[in-house]
DNA sequence: TGCACACATGCGCGCAAGCGCATATGAGGT
DNA sequence: ACCTCATATGCGCTTGCGCGCATGTGTGCA
Protein backbone atom coordinates (compact mmCIF):
# COMPACT_ATOMS: atom_id res chain seq x y z
CA UNK A 1 0.00 0.00 0.00
CA UNK A 2 0.93 3.40 -0.58
CA UNK A 3 1.89 6.01 2.65
CA UNK A 4 0.80 9.35 0.52
CA UNK A 5 -1.09 10.68 3.45
CA UNK A 6 -4.95 10.31 1.17
CA UNK A 7 -4.80 13.46 -0.52
CA UNK A 8 -7.83 12.42 -1.99
CA UNK A 9 -9.71 15.94 -2.96
CA UNK A 10 -6.72 18.43 -3.72
CA UNK A 11 -8.59 20.87 -5.78
CA UNK A 12 -7.42 23.67 -8.68
CA UNK A 13 -5.81 25.91 -6.29
CA UNK A 14 -3.63 23.24 -4.65
CA UNK A 15 -1.90 21.51 -7.64
CA UNK A 16 -0.94 24.92 -9.67
CA UNK A 17 0.60 25.99 -6.90
CA UNK A 18 2.71 22.48 -6.53
CA UNK A 19 3.68 23.28 -10.46
CA UNK A 20 5.06 26.88 -9.78
CA UNK A 21 8.95 25.52 -8.50
CA UNK A 22 11.40 24.62 -11.38
CA UNK A 23 12.59 21.97 -9.30
CA UNK A 24 9.48 20.40 -8.93
CA UNK A 25 8.98 20.52 -12.65
CA UNK A 26 12.04 18.93 -13.02
CA UNK A 27 10.97 16.35 -10.98
CA UNK A 28 7.55 15.69 -12.87
CA UNK A 29 9.98 15.74 -15.61
CA UNK A 30 12.33 12.49 -14.62
CA UNK A 31 8.98 10.54 -12.96
CA UNK A 32 7.55 10.78 -16.11
CA UNK A 33 10.69 8.09 -17.06
CA UNK A 34 9.41 6.32 -14.16
CA UNK A 35 8.97 5.33 -10.97
CA UNK A 36 12.44 6.75 -9.46
CA UNK A 37 14.33 5.99 -6.06
CA UNK A 38 14.94 9.04 -3.84
CA UNK A 39 18.52 8.58 -4.68
CA UNK A 40 18.51 8.71 -7.88
CA UNK A 41 16.32 11.95 -7.88
CA UNK A 42 18.89 13.08 -5.14
CA UNK A 43 22.03 12.22 -8.12
CA UNK A 44 19.97 13.71 -10.96
CA UNK A 45 19.31 17.03 -9.36
CA UNK A 46 22.60 17.55 -7.68
CA UNK A 47 20.93 18.99 -4.33
CA UNK A 48 21.01 18.48 -0.86
CA UNK A 49 18.84 15.28 0.22
CA UNK A 50 16.28 17.54 2.75
CA UNK A 51 15.57 20.11 -0.30
CA UNK A 52 14.59 17.22 -2.81
CA UNK A 53 12.48 15.43 -0.18
CA UNK A 54 10.51 18.92 1.05
CA UNK A 55 9.37 19.09 -2.70
CA UNK A 56 8.54 15.40 -3.02
CA UNK A 57 6.52 15.98 0.07
CA UNK A 58 4.21 19.19 -1.78
CA UNK A 59 3.90 16.99 -4.80
CA UNK A 60 2.75 14.32 -3.02
CA UNK A 61 0.13 16.08 -1.51
CA UNK A 62 -0.86 18.11 -3.96
CA UNK A 63 -1.77 14.25 -5.03
CA UNK A 64 0.46 14.44 -8.62
CA UNK A 65 2.97 11.55 -6.87
CA UNK A 66 2.41 8.47 -4.32
CA UNK A 67 5.22 6.79 -2.48
CA UNK A 68 6.08 3.18 -2.02
CA UNK A 69 8.66 2.12 0.29
CA UNK A 70 11.00 -0.74 -0.53
CA UNK A 71 13.15 -1.73 2.77
CA UNK A 72 15.07 1.88 3.42
CA UNK A 73 14.51 3.02 -0.08
CA UNK A 74 11.76 5.40 -1.09
CA UNK A 75 10.31 4.92 -4.78
CA UNK A 76 8.45 7.88 -6.38
CA UNK A 77 6.01 7.66 -9.13
CA UNK A 78 3.20 9.91 -10.90
CA UNK A 79 -0.08 9.17 -9.82
CA UNK A 80 -1.56 8.71 -13.27
CA UNK A 81 -5.10 9.78 -13.31
CA UNK A 82 -5.30 11.91 -10.07
CA UNK A 83 -7.78 14.86 -11.52
CA UNK A 84 -8.87 15.65 -15.14
CA UNK A 85 -6.70 18.95 -14.33
CA UNK A 86 -3.71 17.14 -12.76
CA UNK A 87 -3.60 14.94 -15.68
CA UNK A 88 -3.62 17.52 -18.39
CA UNK A 89 -1.26 19.43 -16.08
CA UNK A 90 1.74 16.85 -15.99
CA UNK A 91 1.11 16.05 -19.46
CA UNK A 92 1.78 19.58 -20.83
CA UNK A 93 4.74 19.11 -18.54
CA UNK A 94 6.35 16.23 -20.04
CA UNK A 95 5.34 17.09 -23.67
CA UNK A 96 7.86 19.90 -22.66
CA UNK A 97 10.36 18.78 -20.49
CA UNK A 98 13.07 19.12 -23.15
CA UNK A 99 12.75 22.78 -22.65
CA UNK A 100 13.44 23.02 -19.50
CA UNK A 101 16.79 24.44 -18.43
CA UNK A 102 19.28 21.48 -17.22
CA UNK A 103 16.72 18.68 -18.06
CA UNK A 104 18.83 16.79 -20.30
CA UNK A 105 21.90 16.91 -18.16
CA UNK A 106 19.47 16.22 -14.92
CA UNK A 107 18.25 12.98 -16.87
CA UNK A 108 21.94 11.91 -17.51
CA UNK A 109 22.70 11.68 -13.77
CA UNK A 110 19.47 10.30 -13.31
CA UNK A 111 20.52 7.72 -15.43
CA UNK A 112 24.34 7.22 -14.68
CA UNK A 113 22.89 6.89 -11.03
CA UNK A 114 20.20 4.24 -11.70
CA UNK A 115 23.44 1.95 -13.58
CA UNK A 116 24.90 1.66 -10.49
CA UNK A 117 24.14 -1.64 -8.51
CA UNK A 118 25.54 -0.43 -5.40
CA UNK A 119 22.83 1.11 -4.30
CA UNK A 120 18.90 0.52 -4.19
CA UNK A 121 19.86 -2.94 -4.49
CA UNK B 1 -1.41 47.00 -32.10
CA UNK B 2 -1.76 45.08 -28.74
CA UNK B 3 0.31 46.58 -25.75
CA UNK B 4 1.43 43.46 -24.29
CA UNK B 5 5.25 44.19 -23.72
CA UNK B 6 6.32 42.03 -26.26
CA UNK B 7 6.76 38.73 -23.78
CA UNK B 8 7.82 36.95 -26.92
CA UNK B 9 10.15 33.79 -25.30
CA UNK B 10 8.05 33.19 -22.06
CA UNK B 11 9.22 29.72 -21.15
CA UNK B 12 7.94 26.94 -18.83
CA UNK B 13 9.26 28.51 -15.42
CA UNK B 14 7.46 31.86 -16.30
CA UNK B 15 4.11 30.27 -17.23
CA UNK B 16 3.55 27.74 -14.39
CA UNK B 17 4.52 30.49 -11.39
CA UNK B 18 1.73 32.77 -13.20
CA UNK B 19 -0.86 30.15 -12.57
CA UNK B 20 0.11 29.72 -8.98
CA UNK B 21 -2.21 32.28 -7.90
CA UNK B 22 -5.87 31.38 -6.86
CA UNK B 23 -7.32 35.26 -8.39
CA UNK B 24 -5.05 35.00 -11.42
CA UNK B 25 -6.33 31.54 -12.58
CA UNK B 26 -9.94 33.13 -12.08
CA UNK B 27 -8.83 35.85 -14.47
CA UNK B 28 -8.04 33.31 -16.85
CA UNK B 29 -11.38 31.21 -16.65
CA UNK B 30 -12.85 34.92 -17.13
CA UNK B 31 -11.40 35.68 -20.34
CA UNK B 32 -12.01 32.15 -21.19
CA UNK B 33 -15.56 33.38 -21.70
CA UNK B 34 -14.24 36.35 -24.09
CA UNK B 35 -12.46 39.38 -24.36
CA UNK B 36 -13.33 41.32 -20.98
CA UNK B 37 -12.98 45.12 -19.96
CA UNK B 38 -10.84 45.37 -16.74
CA UNK B 39 -13.91 47.21 -15.04
CA UNK B 40 -15.88 43.96 -15.39
CA UNK B 41 -12.92 41.69 -14.28
CA UNK B 42 -12.90 44.11 -10.74
CA UNK B 43 -16.62 44.00 -10.42
CA UNK B 44 -16.27 40.13 -10.82
CA UNK B 45 -14.00 39.25 -8.65
CA UNK B 46 -15.22 41.96 -6.52
CA UNK B 47 -11.52 43.17 -5.47
CA UNK B 48 -10.11 46.05 -5.37
CA UNK B 49 -9.12 47.52 -8.88
CA UNK B 50 -4.96 47.56 -8.34
CA UNK B 51 -4.87 43.90 -7.24
CA UNK B 52 -6.77 43.65 -10.70
CA UNK B 53 -4.18 44.98 -12.85
CA UNK B 54 -1.69 43.71 -10.95
CA UNK B 55 -2.37 40.26 -11.80
CA UNK B 56 -2.98 40.92 -14.77
CA UNK B 57 0.48 42.61 -15.42
CA UNK B 58 1.51 39.08 -14.44
CA UNK B 59 -0.28 37.35 -16.79
CA UNK B 60 0.52 39.36 -19.79
CA UNK B 61 4.33 39.42 -19.11
CA UNK B 62 3.75 35.24 -18.77
CA UNK B 63 2.25 35.53 -22.48
CA UNK B 64 -0.91 34.35 -21.75
CA UNK B 65 -3.14 37.18 -22.30
CA UNK B 66 -2.69 40.43 -24.07
CA UNK B 67 -4.60 43.69 -23.63
CA UNK B 68 -6.20 46.37 -25.93
CA UNK B 69 -6.82 49.68 -25.45
CA UNK B 70 -10.52 51.12 -26.07
CA UNK B 71 -10.43 55.01 -25.03
CA UNK B 72 -9.68 54.95 -21.12
CA UNK B 73 -10.78 51.08 -21.06
CA UNK B 74 -8.37 48.20 -21.70
CA UNK B 75 -10.26 45.02 -22.75
CA UNK B 76 -8.03 41.53 -22.24
CA UNK B 77 -8.14 38.47 -23.88
CA UNK B 78 -6.14 35.11 -23.80
CA UNK B 79 -3.67 34.99 -25.96
CA UNK B 80 -4.38 31.04 -28.47
CA UNK B 81 -1.01 29.58 -28.77
CA UNK B 82 1.44 31.31 -27.44
CA UNK B 83 3.07 28.16 -26.52
CA UNK B 84 2.25 24.69 -26.85
CA UNK B 85 2.79 24.14 -22.82
CA UNK B 86 0.57 27.78 -22.26
CA UNK B 87 -2.05 26.59 -24.86
CA UNK B 88 -2.32 23.08 -22.71
CA UNK B 89 -2.39 24.78 -19.44
CA UNK B 90 -5.18 27.47 -20.13
CA UNK B 91 -7.29 24.52 -21.17
CA UNK B 92 -6.70 22.58 -18.30
CA UNK B 93 -7.50 25.41 -16.17
CA UNK B 94 -10.67 25.99 -18.94
CA UNK B 95 -11.97 22.92 -18.33
CA UNK B 96 -11.88 22.65 -14.57
CA UNK B 97 -13.60 26.03 -14.15
CA UNK B 98 -16.19 25.26 -12.95
CA UNK B 99 -14.06 23.71 -9.66
CA UNK B 100 -12.75 26.64 -8.73
CA UNK B 101 -14.00 28.06 -5.52
CA UNK B 102 -16.56 31.31 -6.36
CA UNK B 103 -15.98 31.12 -9.68
CA UNK B 104 -20.02 30.97 -10.26
CA UNK B 105 -20.50 33.83 -8.48
CA UNK B 106 -17.98 35.59 -10.29
CA UNK B 107 -18.94 34.93 -13.65
CA UNK B 108 -22.44 36.20 -12.74
CA UNK B 109 -20.65 39.51 -11.40
CA UNK B 110 -19.12 39.65 -14.39
CA UNK B 111 -22.33 39.34 -16.83
CA UNK B 112 -24.21 41.57 -14.86
CA UNK B 113 -21.93 44.14 -14.62
CA UNK B 114 -21.28 43.92 -18.86
CA UNK B 115 -25.15 44.37 -19.05
CA UNK B 116 -24.99 47.94 -17.72
CA UNK B 117 -24.90 49.79 -20.67
CA UNK B 118 -23.47 52.85 -18.32
CA UNK B 119 -19.78 51.29 -18.47
CA UNK B 120 -17.55 51.08 -21.62
CA UNK B 121 -19.89 52.33 -23.53
C1' DT C 1 20.06 -4.33 21.24
C1' DG C 2 23.00 -1.48 18.98
C1' DC C 3 24.57 0.61 14.78
C1' DA C 4 24.33 2.25 9.95
C1' DC C 5 21.77 3.87 6.23
C1' DA C 6 17.82 6.31 3.63
C1' DC C 7 14.56 9.46 4.02
C1' DA C 8 11.45 12.87 6.49
C1' DT C 9 10.76 16.83 9.42
C1' DG C 10 11.38 20.85 12.90
C1' DC C 11 13.67 25.39 13.24
C1' DG C 12 15.57 29.81 11.95
C1' DC C 13 16.73 32.94 8.28
C1' DG C 14 16.51 35.56 3.87
C1' DC C 15 14.01 36.73 -0.06
C1' DA C 16 10.27 37.31 -3.11
C1' DA C 17 5.21 37.81 -3.70
C1' DG C 18 0.70 40.18 -2.59
C1' DC C 19 -1.82 43.72 -0.62
C1' DG C 20 -3.28 48.55 0.83
C1' DC C 21 -2.50 53.04 -0.17
C1' DA C 22 -1.27 56.91 -2.69
C1' DT C 23 0.08 58.59 -7.04
C1' DA C 24 1.35 58.58 -12.01
C1' DT C 25 -0.18 57.90 -16.87
C1' DG C 26 -3.26 58.20 -20.67
C1' DA C 27 -7.61 59.35 -22.88
C1' DG C 28 -12.14 62.08 -23.33
C1' DG C 29 -15.00 65.82 -22.52
C1' DT C 30 -15.97 70.81 -21.65
C1' DA D 1 -6.01 74.24 -20.40
C1' DC D 2 -8.56 71.91 -16.92
C1' DC D 3 -11.06 68.28 -14.95
C1' DT D 4 -12.71 63.51 -14.74
C1' DC D 5 -12.49 58.78 -15.38
C1' DA D 6 -10.09 54.14 -16.18
C1' DT D 7 -6.06 51.84 -15.54
C1' DA D 8 -1.12 51.23 -14.26
C1' DT D 9 2.68 51.69 -11.08
C1' DG D 10 5.79 53.13 -6.96
C1' DC D 11 6.27 52.34 -1.91
C1' DG D 12 6.10 50.22 2.63
C1' DC D 13 4.58 46.34 5.03
C1' DT D 14 3.34 41.67 6.03
C1' DT D 15 3.25 36.89 4.91
C1' DG D 16 4.61 32.67 2.76
C1' DC D 17 8.19 29.91 0.49
C1' DG D 18 12.54 27.74 -0.13
C1' DC D 19 16.94 26.74 1.79
C1' DG D 20 20.65 25.21 5.21
C1' DC D 21 21.26 22.82 9.21
C1' DA D 22 20.37 19.67 12.70
C1' DT D 23 17.53 16.05 14.28
C1' DG D 24 13.77 12.52 14.18
C1' DT D 25 11.81 8.13 12.15
C1' DG D 26 11.83 3.74 10.07
C1' DT D 27 14.34 -0.23 8.17
C1' DG D 28 18.07 -3.76 7.74
C1' DC D 29 21.91 -6.07 9.66
C1' DA D 30 25.12 -8.00 13.03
Amino acid sequence: MAISTAAAKVGVERVLPALAEPTRVRLIALLGEGETCVCHLVAALALPQPVVSRHLGVLRRAGLVAARRDGRWMWYRLVPGATRLSRALVDAVLECRDELPGYARAAQRCARSQARPDCCK
